[in-house]
DNA sequence: AGCACGCCGACT
DNA sequence: GTCGGCGTGCTC
């Protein structure tokens, strides 16, 4: 009698023994099938994982597999080495890791029936490859000498000095020699520029593009294409790094700073992380590029003190012809009195592009009309009932909102604690800018575009094909349109409320300002037009300033791990969060004090665990949070201690409401 | 995760 | 006297 051992989509961290049917017989290579098998009282898919002589559960109570899936191929050695690795790095159990990573029509019993499959995108005409810049060819002649085997490089390039370009000929390379190449972007809807140029540079490479917002068949389709090695080329988020191809030779991350590539919820894995251990445990190599790199990667490819993990590859001339880096100058508004909140230069400036016909770009980082109302009289101040965020003020729909928890109330007429008139709003958000502008330009057609007025996807395209076609005149944005897009007649960016992330308790603020900033300025002055770009702040002489004014990320970034190193930050210390969440926060704390207790400190001197700390913006859907952070210098040390940790913490979990997750490594606050 | 079993409050 | 709440524990 047969026993095959199974991995099923459940949060435990061991496997399931069932036995194989006379009729069939299974061998080394049926490892890494899919199976149905009867599980509690429904059927359920798993992937055979091993095929042991013997099993630890009784025998005469082991079920039968039902059906051995032979529709796809077994999943790959290199695909289980990769969910290995993620299940321990993110200490997560591995059936879920194997099993979610699979497209969903994969891991169900009954998918819907694809339609027929629609014809292939129609080819774009054939695009010839431009010239290259002599740092182009630098950075291609280097990591063609490197020749073959695993090796990492981060390709710091700034806007337009053809970054893509790169890419392209190193894809170009790849395919030639018979590999696939696995292109990770941040988020798909951004880059269907970067699709199109890839698609019309190799219309024949069966090109697949994978994302969450394929539909369930396209996506299995295209996994599928990947898998079997038809498509020679995947383009997608996060979740492609999983996709298993058998001639995978070259993995690059575009725009590898960017946040979408942390999962935040289930397995809180970083696909940019999960796809240096790819390239490593396959030996290919590994292109990040981005014009303002984390601190991180920055940091692997610079410390001279560490043997660079990475090598660094420079472009700093702009390969695209007449592209100039916008001007970028600060405002002191400790000079003058603002105009609510604009300063005479500023909207001078956006004067002069409303005589000129250009557009103009205003960027604060705070949508609603203004982040707090309060009581002139008694101080009350409009906190959220149901956490612990301030209600914003959004005056377009008369509504209280926690931009937190989604909890939603009308304005009240008078102060709730005193009954006070006189009830004020605090602050400035992205709708009183655009009243402001309103009243001081009333001839500018305003347009503001932030998550309240761009909801759906629909009404985002909207918007933005109308800023394209030239109908607006002043933009008013949160970070959404900081990403992606080029507008050609935009000539002007100003930055308001920048200074907030240089003192925020989140140490990782400075780094997304700076990132956020370059990114803004490059929406300023593409083509022909010269771009400007004005930063209202309250301290001009600020390092982060005075390095984004000279375009100047490596100082940037060299100042901020030095800080970082001062303070005991990572790159330099190793980190990992529990978090954990009860309906009492009593029951919260004792849970984490109990697991901090838990392992004997004396075997993991190297790890330190902080007190537990109740989160700030605690209480979301009646649930208080805290979380305890685990630190130390080495992450050797941090992975031993959560692998003996969670067996620990897991024994918890079966047995309390409580719930938890840990966050390992990419932490994001 | 599902799903069952199991033991205490408001209903015919 | 039953219906049903969700607390606890198991699934090969």
């Amino acid at each position: 009698m047969q026993i095959a051992r199974v991995a099923l989509d459940v949060p435990l961290h061991r496997f399931f023994d069932y036995l194989v049917s006379e009729r069939e017989t299974l061998c080394a290579t049926d490892v890494g099938l899919r199976v149905l098998v009867p599980f509690g009282r429904k059927a359920k898919i798993g992937i055979i994982v091993d095929l042991p002589a013997s099993s630890d559960f009784p025998i005469a109570q082991l079920k039968s597999i039902e059906t051995v899936l032979r529709d796809l191929p077994a999943l790959p050695p290199d695909w289980f080495r990769l969910s290995e690795f993620c299940a321990a790095y993110y200490q997560a159990p591995l059936g879920e890791v194997m099993l979610s990573t699979l497209p969903a029509g994969l891991r169900r019993i009954d998918p819907p029936t694809a339609r027929k499959s629609q014809s292939l995108l129609k080819l774009p005409p054939p695009q010839e490859a431009p010239e290259l810049t002599a740092e182009q060819k630098t950075a291609l002649a280097t990591m063609a000498d490197d020749g073959k085997g695993f090796k990492a490089y981060l390709l710091h390039g700034v806007t337009g000095s053809g970054k893509t370009e790169v890419y392209l000929r190193l894809v170009e390379t790849a395919l030639l020699a018979g590999q696939q190449v696995l292109l990770l972007v941040p988020e798909i809807n951004l880059t269907p520029q970067l699709e199109a140029r890839v698609a019309a540079r190799f219309p024949s490479a069966g090109l697949v593009s994978l994302h969450s917002e394929l539909s369930e068949a396209a996506r299995t389709r295209n996994w599928r294409a990947a898998f079997e090695g038809r498509a020679r080329i995947v383009l997608g988020t996060r979740l492609s790094i999983f996709t298993p191809m058998p001639d995978l030779g070259l993995i690059v991350v575009d725009e590898e700073h960017d946040s979408s590539f942390k999962q935040q919820d289930g397995m809180r894995y970083s696909a940019r992380d999960v796809a240096v251990f790819r390239a490593r445990e396959r030996g290919i190599p590994i292109v990040l590029g981005s014009a303002t790199p984390s601190l991180e990667s920055w940091a692997n490819a610079t410390d001279s003190r560490t043997p660079a993990r990475y090598t660094l590859l420079t472009l700093h001339e702009r390969a695209v012809e007449n592209a100039r880096l916008p001007v970028v100058q600060r405002i002191d508004t400790r000079l003058e009195k603002l105009q609510n909140g604009f300063s005479g230069a500023l909207l001078l400036a956006i004067e002069k592009r409303l005589e000129r016909g250009e557009q103009s770009l205003v960027f604060l980082n705070r949508r609603g009309y203004a982040p707090v109302l309060t009581c002139t009289c008694c101080g009350w101040i409009s906190h959220c009932t149901r956490c612990a965020a301030n209600l914003v003020l959004h005056l377009a729909d008369g509504c209280l909102r926690c931009h937190h928890c989604g909890f939603e109330s009308r304005v009240p007429k008078g102060c709730p604690t005193c009954g006070n008139q006189d009830i004020q709003a605090f602050g400035r958000g992205t709708q009183q800018l655009e009243v402001v502008l309103a009243e001081r330009f009333p001839q500018a057609r305003i347009l503001r575009i932030d998550r309240d007025s761009a909801k759906s996807r629909k009404q985002w395209e909207a918007l933005v094909e109308q800023i394209y076609r030239g109908e607006a005149d002043i933009l008013v944005g949160t970070q959404m349109l900081a990403k992606g897009h080029d507008f050609p007649k935009l000539t002007l960016v100003g930055a308001l409320g920048a200074d907030a992330a240089l003192f925020a308790a989140d140490w990782r603020a400075p780094e997304r300002l700076f990132a956020q900033l370059m990114q803004v300025a490059g929406r300023a002055g593409r083509a022909a037009l010269p771009g400007e770009v004005l930063i209202q702040t309250q301290f001009p002489d600020h390092p982060l300033y005075a390095a984004l004014v000279r375009h100047d990320y490596p100082a940037f970034a060299n100042e901020q791990l030095k800080e970082r190193e001062q303070a005991g930050f990572p790159p330099y210390t190793y980190q990992a969060m529990l978090r954990a969440e009860a309906p009492l926060m009593a029951d919260t704390l004792a849970f984490l004090t109990s697991a901090r207790a838990w392992p004997q400190l004396g075997m993991h001197g190297d790890v330190m665990l902080y007190d537990p700390v109740p989160m700030r913006l605690a209480r979301r859907a009646n649930l208080e949070r805290a979380q305890l952070l685990i630190e130390s210098p080495s992450r050797r040390a941090l992975q031993n201690f959560l692998g003996a940790w969670g067996v620990a913490l897991n024994a918890i979990k079966a047995t309390s409401r409580l719930r938890w997750h840990l966050e390992v490594d990419p932490l994001e606050f």
